[in-house]
DNA sequence: CTGTTAGCGCCTTCAC
DNA sequence: GTGAAGGCGCTAACAG
């Protein structure tokens, strides 16, 4: 059994409250006395327990973060900002993963929910229409990153559709003058939300090439592209995520199709691990780490001061690299 | 405010005692009452809190789990094996990331032990002589991953030193004559616990090559590389690490030397992302993911059973690419 | 300055 | 089959 206040008050021939008083500095007490008692909380090597400080208190100190996974170096990047910055201003973080999954989103979100968490970071694919406001029910103050729930629950993102307007539009001044466009999670708008990707679908479409753009939502992507031939026309292929263009990256270098000079790629996200990649790929930068912490900034805030977070909005910027 | 039980019991007019068996199904309990209580249990949005719950129980179901960082895909595949495994056993999962410092590890783990985590997963570095007894005093079932504590906390991981003797046996059978051998870590043998990679250095010393070995255990081991003529000799660069193999491969490319003609590169770890990589590299597979698996299954054991923990090596492979 | 006490929400006897 | 009550460990309000 762990050592509690109340060994250390019998040890010491004092009652609890002094004993809390000793060791938190709360209102006055016979300095000797709080030495002693110090002393002896060192000796037993006393911890306090944070379940029944959190259970008085009604505050875990505790963030809940949902992610889908942590195989896109894009969410361990992010949850590395996040306990890093959590850290500093004395939260702890609570991790779960949904592999994109609703159902297994929503059960996450009520494991948490039964934790007590002072606050929730969610990146979410759940469609159903009253979703926010189930969200909203708990609360507890709730950020979205990475893809938006509604305008009730607030977001911190870049410009999604501005961004990848951007990247389409280099691509035209590139010179190109067709688009293979590759956005596997298009195909799930019945099932999942997708706002992020409609969004950069939406800027995508803005932009006018000379020939008619290929769509590719199908998840066996590297397939499909099988079937179309690549090299007609001055054609770049725009992913929706550098993992998808380190994919197609893979199936053009198996296919002996050059980059740039046949075919052009182009990423998003920039992941740190492009940095080992070849030829370096041209992308847009997603700036995660900056977002993760903000994200925690603004939800301590809302968490102590009750103060309304903001959406938001970081600037991307498209990175010149070797691929297009 | 959160609804209660005890809100549960008021509105339905019957004790907190017949709440808590409708909703937990314990006991005998009229079936009417039963199902006016779980009806309005739902209808009022009940979630149970489970910190009350813990510290009633004196149980938390969570794991504490206290790794490096993620910026290394090893490890984040590590927490994704666990979060996975840890779910479907019904403990969640508390992470927290030191960076390597010791003194954060330390604080780490008190954190946890604040928080009444009822097991304790480290990859840990620090080298204090009485750190496994420190550890020991909290009572709770302790896994070390990744890097030996001592003999008093179980371990589970590959044979580090036999796995590196096959990789450095393996370059030799390919016909090198001399390897650079590069592991930074090994220079902070004084500050942090380099169990494994010591393990490893020994592995590689059994292997007799030609020509003298050049060992690099520096931080900026591109640097150090820089001063030495890497193209005397038919030499390979034995690194204990795929971060810091694709590193060099970075380096060597910059170089224009070209692998493996001129020089041989092998890693270690086998990370997802070498899939990516070109030239392949031929690395060690570290099966990171089973050995989380393994982990969180024979903790949670321990946790319900009182079961000792026992230390277990898997088995490695030698990851055959395109490098060497 | 210090001791006592009630209560956070849940669970578990014990009595009826 | 049901209600009452105590306690997990900590905190805060209230006496003294």
């Amino acid at each position: 059994m762990a050592v509690t206040i109340k060994n250390i008050a019998d040890a010491c021939n004092v009652s609890r409250g002094t004993v809390d008083r000793a060791l938190n500095n709360r209102g006055k007490i016979n300095p000797e006395k709080k030495e002693l008692i110090l002393a002896k909380a060192k000796e037993l090597g006393y911890k306090p327990n944070y379940i029944a400080r959190s259970l008085k208190r009604g505050k875990t100190n505790t963030i809940g973060i949902i992610v889908f996974n942590l195989y896109n170096e894009f969410f361990s990047s992010l949850i590395n900002s996040m306990e890093e910055k959590a850290k500093e201003k004395d939260y702890h973080i609570d991790l779960a993963l949904t592999h994109y999954d609703k159902n297994t989103e929503k059960k996450c979100v009520e494991s948490m929910i039964r934790r007590q968490v002072d606050g929730l970071i969610l990146c979410s694919v759940n469609n159903e229409k009253d979703y926010s406001s189930w969200l909203q029910k708990f609360n507890i103050p709730v950020v979205s990153l990475a893809n938006k729930i509604s305008n009730k629950i607030p977001y911190i993102s870049i410009d999604d559709r501005r961004a990848m307007k951007d990247a389409a539009q280099y691509v035209a001044d590139k010179g190109y003058d067709r688009i293979i466009y590759i956005s596997p999670p298009l195909a799930y708008e019945d099932t999942h939300n997708i706002y992020a990707l409609k969004q950069r679908f939406e800027g995508f479409s803005q932009v006018n090439m000379e020939h008619e753009s290929i769509i590719i939502n199908s998840k066996d992507y590297i397939k499909e592209l099988e079937t179309i031939n690549i090299l007609e026309y001055k054609t770049a292929i725009l992913c929706t995520s550098d993992i998808y263009a380190l994919e197609v990256l893979n199936y053009l270098k198996e296919k002996k199709i050059k980059i740039p000079s046949q075919v052009g790629v182009m990423g998003f996200d920039n992941i740190n691990m492009l940095k080992y990649i070849e030829p370096h790929l041209t992308t847009v930068s997603y700036p995660i780490e900056q977002i993760g912490a903000i994200a925690i900034d603004s939800i301590s805030q809302a968490i102590e001061n009750g103060n309304k977070i903001q959406n938001m909005v970081i600037t991307h910027e498209i990175i010149i690299g070797e691929s297009l």
